[in-house]
DNA sequence: TGAAGTGTAGACCTCTTGA
DNA sequence: TCAAGAGGTCTACACTTCA
């Protein structure tokens, strides 16, 4: 449809100009994500804005955060698989159970991906706050920003 | 925008023709749908999957009633409120508890959206399926039935 | 190095349409 | 009448960027 062929779209006339700053979270900040990750890999709503207030940060910092952890984690364990299993077959992708008398995977890590499924499903909560017809309380439970 | 699953038709069609064809559905179908829905307002991946199934439906199909179901339920208790607050302030939206000595609420009602929460949260459950480099167990879990 | 940008897909909501 | 279309939000994953 429409929206097709960008390449080099040069911001024309109004561009806020994104200024890309990465502001690095402090020790405590991460100390405290990186536990909480430990235990939970993914954040409902509420949990979210929780931790984001505690933790000075916007709600759109953790989500992110949270999201370049998980794929972070995932790719230390693609790797780590890749090298478990590196001068083994090239040709089918099978698990190798054993290798050398060393267990390559605990019991509960075979018949499912590597640790990818999340520590606790969290509960499904439903991101739209109120609807529209009603008093407008959403900023006030969702975040500003 | 495109893609999602509106192929149900037998796999030698020949063109793509879009009749739009509100395939009614059967009063046993609806039945359970209602009656699953009067105790779960929102389905799961493998809930859809296995109520569209057993119903004979696509999950496009059991998805979108349940979203048709529930906008129309939300609809039909605004409408509800809006008469039973009718005559009432036309100035500020705020809600009369009582009114000529009858209340207007539950009990429960009150400080939330007249019954708009789902009856049950229901599980979050992750719909995308195996990530990309395991195996593409993903068709078999989730749909084409 | 790692927070943020980009792009794609799926589910939800809201409102509208047409067989 | 009501399943489905269409537009918009939000999250997730997959990379890529660059301060």
């Amino acid at each position: 449809p429409a929206a097709g062929a960008e390449e080099e779209e040069e911001p024309v006339a109004p561009k806020p100009r994104k200024k890309r700053s990465r502001a690095a979270f402090s020790h405590a900040q991460v100390f405290e994500l990186e536990r909480r990750f430990n235990h939970q890999r993914y954040l409902s709503g509420p949990e979210r804005a929780d931790l984001a207030a505690s933790l000075k940060l916007t709600e759109t910092q953790v989500k992110i955060w949270f999201q370049n952890r998980r794929y972070k984690t995932k790719r230390r364990q693609m790797a780590a698989d890749l090298l478990a299993s590196a001068p083994a077959a090239k040709k089918v992708a099978v698990k190798v159970l054993v290798r050398d008398d060393q267990r390559q995977y605990l019991p509960g890590e075979v018949l499912r991906p590597p640790s990818l499924l999340p520590l606790q499903p969290s509960y499904y909560y439903p991101y739209y706050c109120v609807p529209g017809w009603a008093l407008s309380t959403c900023a006030a439970a969702t975040g500003t920003q």
